[in-house]
DNA sequence: TATATTTACGCAATCGATTGTGTAAATGTT
DNA sequence: AACATTTACACAATCGATTGCGTAAATATA
């Protein structure tokens, strides 16, 4: 194996203090222009690359934000991702991305490695199952924690979510002006606020329109995930008297469901009218399209990051954050809930 | 901030020297069952956790694989992230993830970012205009270099692919067993080799045939987009003699072609019978169903991953890694493709 | 001219874990 | 019983970069 080149080895050569090669290297301002020129122009030649682990070891910060999330492969966390790396990038930075398949001893297990190697900030989402916030614990006072869309209910921290509640509310009522009356709704874990607000936002639209909330026609998911989505949209059409309108908390589920409507010989929007979450691109490409709502992901991911590089220092000396921003979304309406009228896409 | 725990401090505690407390806390033989026990527990009762960055510096070895690619959002992506991962997961190592967004400047600069942080091993897939591979050399005879699917054609790497020439000889001669005779292609960037297998194995298979290579039919596509898909197939069929049937290199590109053709009051397969390349999640839900060729993407991430962990000493000890493996692929029939037979979904 | 300030750089400790070498006691072998 | 081996642990150097403190010369200020 070839020899690392180190600041000793252009010290050595130059004939300088390795603390003189340090401080040319990041323009210190004790180290004149024509010295630092110098070593600067020698490291190049001779192929110098700083260890971070020697700097992120004395300097006691890695400039590296981990972002710990359940799966990468949803088009809101690319995009989430985006944003952060956008921002991060633009300060120095590099990001480490850790999914942990939306498993709770993954959760654990991730968080301790991105413990252990010193990152400098943490923008974590939560798995479906966690309920427990004890492995973020140490991160508390110690360096920047953001929270992304699943948030925790309690640990001070820094967290951006969308309106859920809104949102939900928006799409249900959405669904009653197309004629819907009785609306299902595919649930997410009750321990992420953000299904259990979604639910809520179902719920007072029905209430508030004067329907009633019949517990049969809410189901909740594990996953989220398009066999549930199958199982449950057959079981629902099942039934005696089965929905004619659904309001799903993500996107996959929606998809799943048109696909066993058209199956079982159905119509989608007037035997089930449909709206999803999180508006994925595949809900412009299935027939019908598929309504549902817009999330800002990759503004969330910018915001997260921003306040991850804002806070090093106010965290460091013992500030606490605890901060909640809460962003619009958008109801986007598409083909599988438009009853009454043709509209875009 | 609340003081970190280490070694020292626990050392000091029991009455040992770090010596011990590191030797202890990786079972060691030289230190006793019940020492270490005893030193294990107090570790756990301090709250102690180990500083990779130490570690790393010391040992000149940090555990962990970089995965340099151009995008995550893609399931091709995800599904080799995924293989790694499983595969380091096993072996305690992490994975850093890292995209350049298919941009060469950004590729150079993250090769760098993972070079400086030390990592163990590299796994990486080129941006599309890749052309140069400097960035990648010091990685040569320091750590494994494994290289998936993008691969650079003659950097001394390991390498795993899939049999692109073969799999667009079976997409393209099954378009003209159903009948096309003017078969176009939506090519990618020459410069990668996969997008040049599967243009030669697409030529080939039509003089096989004996049909000849139109180049006026061959659209080379800088980022293989949905944009660039519709412009292109908007291009197509507006020509005096437009094509028949329609070979991409990608998901996404036949996709917008399945969108514009279908916006035009043309029919698939009928006007344009269609084959897409990667057998994204899409492909099953898009209407009429894409027909396309599959990876074992997941395995590919598998054996790029053993790859590295296998060869950590090789590599150290001046082995030179230079082997290609080569995966088979599926030809995925669906609708889009089908004119004389109906088949599956 | 005497003093203060700035410029330019070196010395040596430090971050936390690892590891080769050394030593003393305990145990095993013949 | 004499020697070899194993067990159990400590000492101190090491990985590479950073940084507080110190010094000497150059320049500015009074």
């Amino acid at each position: 194996m070839k020899k690392q080149i180190t600041i000793y080895d252009i010290a050595e050569k130059l004939n300088y203090s390795t603390s003189t090669i340090s401080r040319a290297l990041r323009d210190h301002h004790s180290i004149s222009k024509k010295t630092a020129t110098l070593i600067k122009k020698e490291a190049e030649i001779m192929g110098y690359r700083p260890n971070t682990l020697a700097a992120g070891l004395r300097k006691n910060r890695t400039k590296t934000i981990g972002v710990l999330i359940s799966r990468i492969n949803r088009p809101f966390m690319s995009s989430l991702i985006s944003g952060i790396e956008d921002q991060a990038k633009k300060a120095g930075y590099t990001v480490i991305i850790i999914q942990c398949n939306d498993d709770y001893e993954s959760e654990v297990r991730n968080a301790k490695t991105l413990y252990d190697m010193r990152i400098s900030g943490i923008i974590s989402s939560l798995s479906m199952q966690t309920s427990d916030y004890d492995h973020f614990k140490p991160f508390l006072n110690r360096i920047p924690l953001v929270f992304v869309d699943r948030v925790p209910e309690c640990l001070p921290s820094y967290k951006v979510i969308i309106d859920n509640y809104a949102s939900a509310y928006k799409a249900t009522s959405h669904l009653i002006d197309q004629g819907c009356l009785r609306i299902a709704h595919f649930a997410g874990s009750q321990l992420r606020s953000i299904y259990k607000d979604r639910r809520k936002g179902y719920e007072d639209a029905l209430k508030n329109a004067g329907l009633k909330v019949d517990e049969e026609l809410i189901i909740e998911m594990k996953t989220l995930s398009s066999k549930e989505g199958k199982k449950a949209t057959e079981y629902l059409m099942k039934m005696k008297n089965p929905p004619d309108g659904l309001f799903t908390s993500n996107d996959t589920v929606a998809i799943s469901a048109i696909q066993s409507i058209k199956k079982m010989g159905l119509n989608v929007p007037y035997d089930l009218a449909i709206i999803g979450f999180n508006n994925d691109p595949v809900a412009s490409i299935i027939e019908p399209s598929l309504s549902s709502i817009s999330h800002p992901a990759s503004k969330m991911g910018e915001l997260s990051a921003k306040c991850i590089l804002d806070n090093f220092d106010s965290v460091e000396n013992g500030g606490q954050l605890d901060q909640t921003t809460i962003l619009d979304t958008q109801l986007i309406i598409r083909k599988s809930s438009s009853r009454k009228i043709t509209i875009q896409h």
